[in-house]
DNA sequence: AACCTCATCAACCGCCGTATG
DNA sequence: GCATACGGCGGTTGATGAGGT
């Protein structure tokens, strides 16, 4: 398959460039340009080499103002950050870098980068809650709406560019990350780290929890995909949503671009009861849905009443409620939303104080492409959120 | 000194999108 | 509308050198 090749392959010279040919094709493009023609340049000029290995020699070595050398601790902080951001996008990358090619950037990624990062996350992942034998933390910290501002680039980006979109499959081509909250954040913060490696280093937790978890399926309200089951682990700060457990809620709430999202705190007469009331409510640019999420509680932290409008959109959500006012302790009461195939709730509760996992079963090829079709939205989620806290 | 392993990076390969006739 | 040529891109290869045994 694929095209022809572009020049006569038994008639072009391959392999290093000497210092002649350099100075031939240096030359030639100082006085007349590359002329928009790279396949009839290297006879015009001379050379006996293809047209491509022409240009590539231009664009990677000869042109001006190429940088070589050392990358700096800067230029580290931009790959990582972007490369969290969009993934393998070499091209897009060095953009960002006045004087790196492309070609530099993916070979001192591949090279020195990755194995630095990973060497790093690798030190600090032994101290991590996240073991084999535990599942990996939901992802849980998402961000505000005043947190999406800059996000508007990113999605204004992929809406012009559908086919470079990163790949978010189990091959981990592109790498997504969590906030650092949890106790690992310690590790970072002891040798020193910086936001780039922070990044990295959320890059190998993120892979380390998708081997330990195949099939993670986030918690989606208002899909039409069955939540067949929940779990917890026993760590009461194991994860990456805890927060301060005396909030009212925590805002482990994603809150797309342009989303509202309403806490309400009201008497409920006929019982005499003190009700919290949640709302989110906005559209959803990223899947082009209107949302309506609406929930109350009473304070014994029941769900009472809750809906969702007919579009039936997809929002990630983890409801926690501090009981501290019922129970008096330090407790953090989890709401375990259960969904069935429809559009309705089907079962509500939360009974521990522990943190607890949105972790389902997959149960089906089908359920399971349908788990990481979520699971990529839910992706897409925490990159904004990374862009924002570790590069912004 | 000889051999081996590993890191580096320039260069190549093949695919894709787009321009052009 | 179609076929072809070309530029651009990302993944991969292989030559080279450094360091270790």
């Amino acid at each position: 398959m694929g095209r022809a090749p572009c020049c006569d392959k038994a008639n072009v010279k391959k392999g290093p460039w000497s210092p002649e040919e350099d100075s031939k094709l240096k030359d030639y493009i100082d006085k007349n340009g590359t002329g928009g023609n790279w396949i009839t340049l290297p006879h015009k000029a001379g050379l006996r080499r293809c047209g491509k290995s022409c240009r590539l020699r231009w664009l990677n070595y000869l042109r001006p103002n190429i940088k070589h050398g050392e990358f700096s601790v800067e230029e580290d902080r931009v790959i990582c950050s972007l490369y969290a951001t969009i993934g393998s996008r070499w091209s897009i990358i060095a953009a960002q870098l006045p004087g790196r090619t492309d070609n530099d950037i993916k070979n001192y990624w591949n090279t020195k980068l990755k194995k630095k990062l990973m060497a790093f996350a690798a030190a600090a992942a032994a101290t991590s809650s996240i073991t084999p034998d535990k599942p990996a933390p939901s992802p849980s910290i998402y961000p505000t709406s005043s947190q999406m501002t800059s996000l508007y680039s990113y999605n204004s980006y992929y809406s012009a560019n559908p086919s470079k979109k990163p790949l978010m499959d189990d091959n981990q081509q592109t790498f997504s990350c969590h906030r650092m909250t949890n106790p690992t954040s310690a590790a970072t913060t002891s040798v020193g780290t910086s936001c780039c490696l922070e990044t990295g280093l959320s890059l190998f937790q993120t892979q380390m929890q998708h081997q330990n978890q195949q099939y993670y399926q986030p918690l989606m309200l208002g899909s039409d995909h069955q939540q067949t089951s929940c779990s917890s682990n026993t760590s009461d700060n194991g994860g990456t949503s805890c927060g301060n457990k005396h909030d009212s809620y925590q805002n482990n709430v994603v809150v797309p671009s342009g989303f509202e999202f309403d806490d309400e705190l009201h008497l409920d007469n006929q019982n005499n009861k003190q009700r919290h009331g949640l709302m989110l409510h906005g559209y959803d640019e990223i899947n082009n849905d209107n949302l309506f999420l609406s929930h109350q509680f009473d304070h014994q932290n029941s769900i009472i009443n809750s809906s969702t409008d007919n579009d039936a959109p997809a929002a990630l959500m983890d409801f926690y409620v501090d009981d501290a006012a019922v129970g008096g302790g330090d407790k953090q009461q989890q709401l375990n939303v259960n969904m069935n195939n429809g559009r309705s709730f089907i079962n509500n509760g939360g009974d521990n104080n522990h943190q607890v996992i949105i972790n389902s079963k997959i149960t089906s090829l089908q359920d399971h492409q349908q788990a990481m079709m979520m699971k990529e939205k839910d992706e897409r989620m925490m990159m904004y959120y990374d862009f924002n806290t570790n590069y912004c």
